[in-house]
DNA sequence: CTTGACTTTATAGTTAAGTGTAGGGTTTAC
DNA sequence: GTAAACCCTACACTTAACTATAAAGTCAAG
């Protein structure tokens, strides 16, 4: 077995289950760069990088549909850096809009928090009471 | 039809799908206080308040089976408010962990953006290059 | 008395990113 | 030469919170 690693090497090496490999080829994500004989998969050092490239664009929080796309955007030469730059900030005005979102969520928590005894039947609970109220 | 509102009705008020109702129904969320002679749901203002409610605690944050757990905790007198306290509590250090991730996240690709002059060749890309490089 | 807008149940599909299984073939180590 | 460890495909399952469908029954208006 030279010239290139089994799925089962590659995904030791690089800390993903073999499926999960098999799961991002049908996705378009790698390849192998050829198969055995008895078509097995195997993988070179490209397909490591493009693993590593996956693992570090999802800890900035794109998809993998959209990590597919960047990685078309990598792989065709006529294509301008300046998608890429987009698609970076489009994915930051997302990511703010979340931290928004549960910045709130946290302080309506915080305020009911603050305003609950810790003690006493819940039938007086101003957190449960805060949440069942009339009002809109 | 009188002394209660038919499940298209209280879903129209309260700005639901009937069939969310039902899926509510299934978790044990919510139950029509009572059926007609031809078994469709009759839903009273208890119901209305209680639809709020899974409202205002899925803006905070918590989920429907958490909700549940709430809706317990609210009916059963032998409870202290210490465990709503308690899910409140938690669900903000849950909040926090997220928040956290996500500015780390947005300053990661704020420094990349940084980079990118914003034109030119994708293979040039500082953004594409900082994901592929080989350094752990 | 029929048409259309409701309702009922049970069941299946959606999304994202995997994970698990069945039923087979292959390679490696002893 | 055989057992363990590996690989193959195809398909089903997972979670959360819905959403949609089919096939049937009910209700209100004209």
């Amino acid at each position: 077995m030279q010239g290139g690693m089994t799925i089962g090497v590659i995904a030791r090496r690089e800390g993903l289950a073999a499926e999960t490999l098999r799961y991002y080829e049908r996705l378009g994500l790698i390849a192998p760069s050829r198969r055995t004989a008895s078509n097995y998969r195997l993988y070179n050092e490209d397909a490591a990088r493009r693993l590593r490239f996956i693992r570090r664009a999802q800890a900035l929080g794109f998809s993998l549909s959209e990590i597919a796309e960047l990685l078309a955007l990598h792989q065709n030469p006529d294509k301008d850096m300046l998608a890429v730059k987009d698609m970076a900030q489009t994915k930051m005005a997302v990511i703010c809009r979340k931290i928004d979102d549960l910045q709130r969520m946290k302080q309506g928590l915080e305020s009911l928090s603050e305003q609950c005894p810790g003690h006493g039947p819940t039938a007086e609970c101003p957190i449960l009471e805060a949440l069942l109220k009339d009002d809109v």
